[in-house]
DNA sequence: CCGAATCCTGATGGATACTG
DNA sequence: CAGTATCCATCAGGATTCGG
């Protein structure tokens, strides 16, 4: 399961990777998916809306850490990106809640597999680390 | 295959999101993962050694847009967390090769399903853009 | 040929204060 | 409650120069 088959067709991931560099459209698609998943809080706020439809401040209370600002702005991007949506109910106090849509669902998908071979090879790279700052 | 079942039991990525906030250790393999994958070059550079085993000048060309400082850098984390062997042949001119080892390997496969993701939500993501942005 | 060292810029993101 | 506005520190990363 660790070996990658040399025979195989040219991948989307093969082409992105020429594409990437020289600009082409995969290349955009990847550094934009990148740009967004990559950051600090995204990939967080994706995987708190899993399964619920919450408001500002319970996005706030289940990200610890996160400022203010930062989860405004992050919300304004994803929802831009068409990956959460942003519900305002006329009422006092207001009440804003954010969902995931059908797209920012199938991220989830791809983001536990990532998740996923991060925690299981977490440990090797850690010990790859210390290995190499001990030279 | 666009749905996530919300009866499946705990996954990676749930543990991941409650412990990357709060300092876990699991959350700590996310971050440091996405610190990785989530930079400009690093995902790009292990895809360009995906089946062929490369030397500095030869890297450099096939990344076009990259600096001979980022490539540096670059080459130097990937080889510090075990994704990429660093060989220095005794010659002059010198000659260093690189090379992916097992574990980046690995990576690929979960870099071509976000690659792929990417690639093929791209449109919808860009649709949605347009759609917010006109508002 | 393969870097290391230095300088410099823009972008990211935190802290804080204010508002409808 | 759910933001907005402002200021500020940090840092990734590009350009350039020098060295083994």
């Amino acid at each position: 399961m660790t070996a990658v088959d040399p025979s195989a067709p040219k991948s989307a991931y093969d082409r992105s990777c020429a594409a990437t560099a020289s600009g082409g459209t995969d290349g955009r698609a990847i550094r934009d998916v990148l740009d967004r998943i990559g950051d600090k809080w995204s990939l967080l706020v994706i995987g708190t809306l899993r399964d619920e439809r919450l408001r500002f401040s319970e996005l706030q209370r289940h990200i610890p850490g996160i400022s203010q600002r930062m989860l405004t702005l992050t919300l304004r991007q994803l929802e831009r990106d068409g990956l959460i949506t942003r519900t305002v109910h006329a009422e006092v106090p207001p009440r804003v809640e954010y969902e995931l849509t059908e797209l920012g669902a199938t991220l989830i998908e791809v983001a536990t597999a990532l998740a996923e071979w991060a925690i299981a090879r977490h440990p090797l790279i850690e010990q790859s680390r210390a290995a190499y700052d001990a030279r």
